[in-house]
DNA sequence: TCAATAGTGTCTATAAGACAGTATCCC
DNA sequence: GGGATACTGTCTTATAGACACTATTGA
């Protein structure tokens, strides 16, 4: 990669070159943490509309497998796997993503790795954590094939109390500190995949805690898992931190479009945005701002039991 | 911190319960990597003016430290080490840069893991790097502190060349891929800390290509090192992501607030976004926006050696 | 016809860009 | 006075929010 540094002639204070120095390397056995990943997976979930004339409702989709080994046995975690020698964690990661659901081509991308010492109750276990995003045809297709065990779970999460606290200096009044505290529900649904309502999976829930402060030469974020039903690990707490992250991300690029199937209605890709965002937008105003980033397609949702106007069908446009 | 799953009854397939699963549970050793942190600490650097009228002009500065040992002798790179048990690689980075510059109350965030196997010739060394911004008054103070080779870096980063193709399909023209590659020229150039002008530091240069490869389904960015002069490691990668990360932050949040003093004048925080930026502002425009995130202070700037009318300082606010 | 979605037009309010003008200081 | 920065006013342009209106379909 970057070893231009090939050969360096110069001597160390033990009069070592480089080379030298390197064939006498010895890896110190430091204790050194295993490292895994963990991929938060989304996608767009249907849920069957019973008014023929209604659009289907959407919700936000992830992937979770429930565990059948200890520890956390019979709880449901992110799909992932340890690093082996010779792979990048993000090799890793489509690794996982494939032997777990089959895909191979989505979008990923690296969120942040986790260090605390006693996340794992084995032995000391850091995870790089990836967030992927699967478009809702292909994941329909891939749901629920080889794993027994993996789910898409519909997410939500709520504000569910917030605080905010200001730190006075004593003598002066001066305010030195915020400390913002929100408390978040995260609700975790079993996606209904098959007709069989007698399906046992029961739903999970956690509450999160995000405490933001801020002073004037620092800022530091730190969560806090206060309840947790139902989620290995950390899990909630990674889970969390790719919501966010993927809101925040759909807010300002096109991420958007990778959950997308190939043509789509432009009524569908607004959808898409409510149900990450969690919020309703106003329907000129969002296609003004979405225009630029499609072209239209000869083709039209063509009438099969639509009982209103058929839309008009776009698609992702690469030149802008 | 989350093990809520304490003791859990259930048995496995071998019947063991957790607790009896944990006990016997011995860390089987696959050989895992070592994880060190890399930091990139930023600051603003001041250049004396000697126009008595002028403003002093500013730059973004960095902190490298020149390596005393192999691999990489003598180049400059990052100031980093590895995590020991016990610690998250926060609090690695945390002590790294209250060893390396005594500072400890700073802006400090998680930036990326770097995990290319070969980055380290040592062996597989793992890089979660952080990113950090210091105020000018003390990294000014700390500046030349104790370690003799630590040194503040003016950065400069440019796009040197520029190309964009489009991956059509070979029947249907249609496009399939866009494929962006950047080639951004990275310039180090020593700090005049002192006014001795034999100072021998030499300038750092290095010629990062950044890939970002668009298809229907996935999206991936690429960094190679393309040249380096003078850098250990990627940390020539690190430092552009680094900046990347900083000019992003800086456009959306009022991160640039952490390299302010604790009194300054707008045209100082103009100059501070400015200088990280890479590109100069309106001046009208610019208030109106930071105005929401600063208060008046009943002083000015007073009149030793101006030339000019005085300016009124601010300081940050905290309730928005 | 009706209940639903599809799509457009337009008014308003807010924010961003651009530039000109006045104010104040110290040498 | 002159050369520099400090600060404000205002015009224009672009973008976001809000709402109303028309169009089209299948049952």
């Amino acid at each position: 990669m970057m070893n231009t540094s090939v050969s360096n002639p110069i001597r160390d204070q033990q009069g070592q070159t480089e080379e030298e120095y390197l064939n006498a390397y010895c890896p110190e056995k430091y204790p050194s943490p295993s490292v895994a990943t963990d991929m938060a997976i989304f996608t767009i979930l249907e849920q069957r509309e019973e008014n023929y004339r209604k659009l289907s409702e959407k919700k936000l989709g992830l992937l979770l497998i429930q565990r059948g080994v200890h520890p956390f046995l019979g709880c449901w975690a992110l799909p992932g796997g340890f690093v082996r020698p010779g792979e990048t964690t993000e090799e890793t990661a489509r690794r996982e993503l494939q032997e777990e659901t089959g895909l191979g081509q989505v979008y990923m991308e690296q969120l942040h790795t986790f260090s605390t010492p006693d996340r794992d109750p084995r032995t000391w276990v850091m995870s790089c954590a990836y967030m992927a995003l699967v478009d809702s045809q292909t994941a329909a297709l891939k749901a629920g094939d080889d794993a027994a065990n993996a789910r898409w779970f519909s997410i939500s999460l709520h504000l569910y109390n917030e605080m905010k606290d200001y730190g006075r200096d004593s003598s002066t009044k001066d305010i030195q500190a915020v400390i913002h505290v929100q408390q978040f529900q995260l609700i975790l649904q079993p996606h209904q995949q098959s007709e069989d309502p007698s399906d046992d999976v029961p739903s999970l829930h956690a509450l999160i805690e995000k405490t933001t402060t801020k002073t004037k030469n620092s800022e530091s974020v730190e969560y806090i898992i206060k309840e947790n039903h139902g989620l290995a690990f950390d899990h909630a707490m990674i889970i969390v931190r790719a919501l966010e992250r993927l809101r925040g991300k759909v807010e300002s690029t096109d991420l958007a479009m990778h959950l997308m199937p190939d043509q789509f209605t432009l009524t569908q890709l607004q959808q898409v945005y409510e149900v990450i965002l969690g919020k309703t937008l106003l329907k000129p105003a969002f296609r003004r701002k979405v225009i630029p980033l499609v072209e239209e397609t000869i083709f039209s949702t063509s009438g099969e039991g639509q009982g209103h106007r058929p839309s008009k069908l776009y698609r992702r446009k690469w030149e802008k």
